[in-house]
DNA sequence: AATTTTATTTGCAAAATACAAATATAAATT
DNA sequence: AATTTATATTTGTATTTTGCAAATAAAATT
């Protein structure tokens, strides 16, 4: 039997790398880890911090401090939330979510590139696999429970 | 159609975090980049500074540093290489390979509790599938082509 | 021999991180 | 209702990480 973790650290390695890579869209520039940020807020519906925190698994500071960045920069609007004044609701501003949409295009673009090395039978096996592999880590109790 | 970076972003997201959570085994505590530097140490053979940098696509500025802590941690040793003076080939120490073999150990464990809600033809499946994403990637050349 | 290229390190300033403490508000308890 | 406890977010502060530019040193090319 090959490697398996050998396996899975090739793939997301790659991933992210092309993560990284479409970072910079349209004349904007922002880190990975905004990236993600951004991808999230626009994932969950009306997030607050601590949800998004939550489920890029960061510190709820730091986020604090990025969100602060993101803000300034135009890209994420912060909400009050009139039914419980301590939580602040998340958003993408249009200029937000011009970026992230250019970034899920850059993405899906490389992602069909490599699914077309495949046969049709293929991809649809390799997508089932992965949508498996995903419910089976969300089963799983030895780490990682708490998020998503 | 589902959408096909989501399915990705959540398989690397929690592989990700698995990752995260390996990073402290027997009572030393390394953080992921330092991970991610023992694993390609480990897997390359007596690899040079620029080539582990490069694998990791890291700045060879930053590598530079970690590796100067990962040698003052006593978990890596560097080596000048006595063909070419300017290179020096990089190794792990037997505390370093202690380390990266916990953490094998304990990626694998989670690997293997995860495929333990599978059947055996559906983890084989996954892992074929893994394997032909992987091919794929490589043969790819939108982007993140000089790597690997 | 002089120039160019490659590998690595250091100077430096900016950005990211995380712990502890502060603030503000909601929920629970007395 | 007043007090305590819990939750959400921010700020203080110190450490770590990052990456560009420049320095150094050794090989390769001209």
């Amino acid at each position: 039997m090959e490697n398996v973790r050998e396996l899975f650290q090739v793939m997301t390695k790659r991933f992210g790398l092309l993560n990284k890579n479409c970072c910079s869209v349209g004349g904007i520039e922002i880190s990975l880890v905004q990236s993600h940020i951004l991808y999230e807020i626009d994932r969950l519906k009306e997030p607050s911090m601590q949800q998004v925190a939550d489920a890029l698994a960061m510190d709820i500071t730091t986020f604090s401090r990025q969100i602060q960045t993101l803000v300034k920069m135009n890209l994420v609007k912060k909400t009050p939330y009139p039914k419980d004044r301590r939580i602040y609701i998340l958003s993408l501003t249009t200029e937000g979510k011009y970026v992230a949409a250019r970034i899920d295009t850059e993405m899906n673009q490389y992602l069909n590139e490599v699914f077309s090395h495949m046969s049709e039978f293929e991809k649809e096996t390799v997508l089932r696999s992965i949508k498996l592999l995903n419910d089976c880590m969300a089963k799983s109790s030895v780490c990682c429970k708490p998020l998503f």
